[in-house]
Formats: C-alpha cells, structure tokens, sequence
DNA sequence: ACTTGGCACTCAGAAGTACCGAGTGCTAAG
DNA sequence: CTTAGCACTCGGTACTTCTGAGTGCCAAGT
C-alpha cells in the first residue's frame, strides 16, 4: 500500500514533469493529482524516492525532478504502450501508402516518425540477408572489362564492376553465366558462398582468373551488409528540446552525423524484446548521455530484418513515443512483406 | 582618395567583425588596422557608410556591424578568394583519394567541405544529363517480365522493371538487344529520345508492345533528374553559430531538412558565375534570412553537372569559404573526369 | 576642405540589493 | 502512518546604480 502510493507519487512526478518541464513540488502534485493525501505525506514519500535515487533536486528550494533511474522505473513497470489514435493512424496509413520504391518508403517512414512523435527519427535499411538471389547477369563492357549486375528478389539490384586479367572470351562468358545462375539463382544470400566454393575449377585454366574475379565480386555483393543505411530526419526538433531545458545539441548533432553512432543506436537492441528503451546515461554514445532512445526491430515477411526509432529529450512522453515506434514498425513490416 | 579609405573602413569592420563577432568601434578600429587617421575621421567615415546602408548599430553605445549589403560590397569588391593552405590541399587530396565510388566521393566530399568550413556542407549529385550510354542490357526473368539495366559512361547503372503483356520470345529479345545497343550505345543522353522515335516500327507489330514497353523504360532512365539528390553534412556546426552571435536554428535547421529546398540553394547558381554568394535577405529561402549560401559548380571532363556549396552565418570568413568551395569543386571535377 | 581633439550624451550590461514565494525538512500532535 | 505548523533555504525577479565603450557634434588646426 505504502510502496503503491511512492510509485504512484513517481508516475506523477514524471508525467508532471514530462508535460511542464519544470521540476514538481509536492503541493502542485497533490492537486493535480487525486492522490487523496496531504502534501506533507507526499514529501515523505518525496525524501524516499530521493534516498532510492529515483528523483532529484535542481536546487534546495525546488521541485523533484526524475532521474534517468526514475525514468527506468516509470518505463519498466509504471507506463503503458499507448497506441496510436485513429486519425495518427490512418495519417500514417495515408503518408506511406504512397511509396513507390524502397528509398521512398525509408524517407517517407523517417519523415513520419519524425512528425509523430516530435523528434529526430532513424530509420535502418532492410538487411538482405535473407533475400534470395533471382538472376545474376555479366555484361561484357570492353575487352577486359566486364559489369556483374546481381538481382535480388525484393527487386533491389547490385553491380559489381570486374577487370579481368586478360581479354574475355564471349563464349566462355556465356558459359560462366549459364553455370553461375544454375548455382546461385533463387538461392538465399547465406548459402551463395558455399555454393561458390571451387566453383572455379569447373572452368579451364585460362579462364579461371576471370572467373574468380567474377565470383568475388559475387560474394562482396552477397556479403556485403547493406543494413549499414540508416537514414535520419527531424533533427531540427532538436532545436526546441533546448529551449525547454538545458541540453546542449552541438554534441547531439555530432553523435548523428556517424552513421557508425546510428548503427549502433539501432543495432544494440536487446533481441528479445519487440521495443528497446535506453534513458539517458544507459545510452553508451558519448554525447547522447542526456538523450533517451526509443528503438523497435521491424521484420519482413515474419523476419526481423531491422530497426528504427527515434532520439529524444530524457523527458519525452514515453507511453506515446513507444507507441508511435512501435505502430510504425509493424507497418513497416507489412509494407515490405507485400511487395 | 577618401573613396578608397572608406571602403578600407568597410573593409576593416567586416574583418573585424568576422575575427571577433561583436560589434566594432572606431578605436578599436585604429588600433587594430593601421588606418594612419584619428578615430573621429573614422567616426565621420562610419556616419556616411551607415548612412548609405552598409553598416549599423545594434543599438546606441555600441560599435557598428556590416549590414548584408555590407558583406555583399565586401565580397564583390573588397575580398580576394585565399586558396587552400598546402596542409589543407593536402588533407583534402589525402581524404577524397580514398574513395571507392560516386556514393563514397559525395560522403567524403561533404565531410570534407563541412570540416574545412566548419560550416554545413551540401553537395549534389552529378547530373547525368551530360552522361553517355555505354550499354543496354534486358535481362529475361519470367515468361513476361524483365528487367532493363543502363549502364553510364560514369559507372552508374539504372534499373527498371518491365511488364510486358505478352510471354516474350528469347529470339525476339536478343534481336531488340542488339538493335538497342546499337542505337543508344556510346550516345549522350540527351539524344537518346530523338534517336529511339519510331524505333519500334522496325519491329513486328506482335512484338512491338513489348518493344515500347522497353523504350519506355529506357526513356525513363535517362531523363529522370538524378541531380536530384543532395547530400547534407556539417548540421553540428549550426550549434556553435548561436553561441556567438543570436540566430535561430531551428528554422535553419527545417529547411535544410527539405530537399526542394537543398535543390533550390545549389540550383540557383548565377551560371555565369564560378562561384556563387547569397547573403542573408539575398537568399530566397525562408528560414534562411540570417545565413549566407556560398556555392560553386563542379565540372566533369569539362563540363558542369552540379553544384556544392556551404551555408553559414552571414559573418562568416567569405575569402577563406570562397577559396574552399571553390577548391573542393575544382578537385571534385579532376576526380570525377578521371574515373 | 578635410582632420582632429575635446566634450557632453546615450545606453547596454554588469553588479548590487532587496524581496518574494515555492518548496523543503523537521517536529509534534492526531 | 498522516498531517498541520513552522522555520529555513535560495533561485528568480525587479529595481537601482554604476561604468565605460562608443557616439555625434563643434570648434580649432592644417
């Protein structure tokens, strides 16, 4: 009873101070609140949650205001996911509908986070790891040169550009095109490099140099991780968390500018859960310690295939900001498993 | 003669201003430039500038600051474009060396510029309007589908699906290849349209759907604008601005978020012109009022293709972001003609 | 006709002062 | 365990004063 009511002062404090911005005293507190105690009794429960850790004090004479340690707690077990309302959704609905191609729906998406939720939206490329080779095709571009065009089922397409030691023959091409697309068509990504191993020595001699330049350039496009795209938008609400509150966005705004750091963000989910939380300093970016990140995975035809989410000030609104992450990844999914 | 020194005046104070961002009096102004005259002659001096617009007062007790017609003066008549230092010259040719490809030499390049600069960065794309054909492949994936892949002199390779209404003949198919290759091959893209009217005629009329089908595709891929995209690097930068002088970011911050509005800034380049400044007001953008838009357009073997530019703050060092720019663009075209 | 020293004037920003009140912790009574 | 009462703290606001950089103007100098 006791410890529902600290909790139910914690909720409170945060959903104060997520929607002024401004550190919560106790009397506000029981005003705006129904929590049919005297002030003196919360600021018991107030001096508590301090000792816990849970909440802090800018100054003597002020308010409480949560610690990255509170937020945890609120997230953890005193938030709901809140799911989006109808118009949110049919404007997200409307807004992707319209996507004609990949890199359509990746800005579209990351616009539309952005919109959503108020802040800066990452959104992961699809890896092509599960995807299926449909056709590979060699295209004999000079004596020497040749370009490997590499066809994927999604529909997306990949080109290698090949110099070849000698002089190409165009009936040894023929025939390397006819045998690699036996071997490798309709086969998912993950089994392309075993079934290229020793594939070169079903060829003459004098051809297996061309020939191994043709499947390494098969296997980098196989192996190549192109999940390692993340596209970023919405920075400029950046510029409005620090009127709110002090938060300085030049380090912000360089931790996004590495796709490296944006990868990270998106890649360290914790596999097992469908949306993954980190408030404040658990995020282990230098320069995002006073940022929380909201990330969920989204899957292609049942399978993860990537992230998104977004980045914001410590005191967001979670419940809707998960929501919002979460409504767009499962669409997301649907988009890209119809296609 | 007192032409000349008032222009010096004007000169100083830009410079001034630029190295300190405060506004500058007339002691500090002898002080500081030999000028040989006493403060109250440049006090007489500074009258007649702000009287005819060049300068101003922030208020009262304070020194002057060049209005954007200032700077404008400034840069028109009274800055040289300062070339690269050796050591800059050689980070720039040791940083863009690297790069492996047309995605990779836009990434470094705007790195690049943003850092040299410390400024934000845009760069565009090249446009292929200028490219050549090299090769046209139609690749068979099912009874009715296929797909046509261009192959750029500069590397680059556009794809398109094609939905034919008919099952396609393999025969048919090849013959359409050869004529194709024969038509467009090695021709540029703007004559490609001209040199494919009436092409399906030489076809049977059975065929000559798919045939259109094709031609269409391949129209498609060369007059899309794929100057169209234009990288973005350097928003850190935009923090530190506000800390010396006020400048909202956020509206800085939106519209560099819009690709029209990227597009605008580096498309607007008096042709004439190697380089180009907008400052402040100049600048048609809104959002962009208080920052000036320094751009250059870049040549590949010859001829322009596109722009890249920096944004910053409208007192920023025009010599010094002119001669960056300006090199930059210069040594992005070697390496584009290069390739 | 320009330059210059002198001088009164202005005014933003710093520094100092006082005050208010939100918010606290503590204590003692309920 | 709750609560009313109370003394205390201290950030923020408002007001004042002060200072000095910088100005414009004028009259004398070259």
């Amino acid at each position: 009873m006791l410890e529902d009511r600290r909790l139910a002062v914690l909720r409170a404090i945060v959903e104060d101070f997520v929607s002024t911005h401004e550190p919560v005293g106790s009397k506000a507190l029981v005003e705006r609140h129904s929590l049919g105690v005297s002030p003196a009794t919360i600021r018991n429960d107030m001096a508590a949650l301090e000792e816990e850790g849970y909440i802090t004090q800018p100054h003597t004479s002020a308010g409480r205001v949560p610690t990255d340690r509170g937020y945890r707690l609120f997230v953890d077990r005193l938030s709901s996911v809140k799911p989006l309302s109808p118009p949110e959704r049919k404007a997200m609905e409307r807004f992707l509908a319209d996507a004609v191609d990949l890199d359509d729906v990746m800005t579209r998406t990351v616009r539309l986070l952005a919109q959503l939720t108020r802040q800066v939206a990452l959104v992961q490329y699809p890896s092509l790891s599960r995807s299926k080779v449909r056709h590979v095709e060699l295209i004999l571009l000079s004596e020497t040169r040749l370009m490997m065009v590499l066809i994927v089922d999604s529909g997306r397409v990949e080109q290698r550009m090949i110099d070849c030691p000698a002089p190409i023959d165009a009936s040894v091409l023929a025939d390397l095109r006819a045998r690699l697309n036996a071997m490798v068509a309709d086969q998912p990504f993950s089994s392309v490099p075993d079934a290229l191993t020793s594939f070169d020595e079903k060829f003459a001699v004098d051809d297996r140099p061309m020939v191994r330049a043709v499947i390494g350039a098969v296997l980098e496009a196989v192996t190549e991780r192109l999940d390692e795209r993340v596209v970023l938008g919405g920075t400029s609400h950046l510029a409005s968390y620090q009127t709110s509150f002090p938060m300085a966005i030049q380090p912000v705004l360089e931790a996004l500018e590495e796709q490296v750091v944006l990868l990270r963000l998106l890649g360290e989910s914790t596999s097992d859960e469908t949306i993954t939380v980190r408030i404040g300093h658990e995020n282990p970016i230098s320069g995002l310690e006073s940022t929380s990140v909201v990330t969920a995975r989204y899957a292609r035809a049942e399978q993860p295939v990537a992230s998104l989410g977004v980045v914001g000030p410590t005191h967001m609104d979670y419940s809707g900001t998960m929501g919002t992450v979460q409504a767009v990844a499962q669409y997301i999914g649907r988009i890209l498993s119809d296609q």
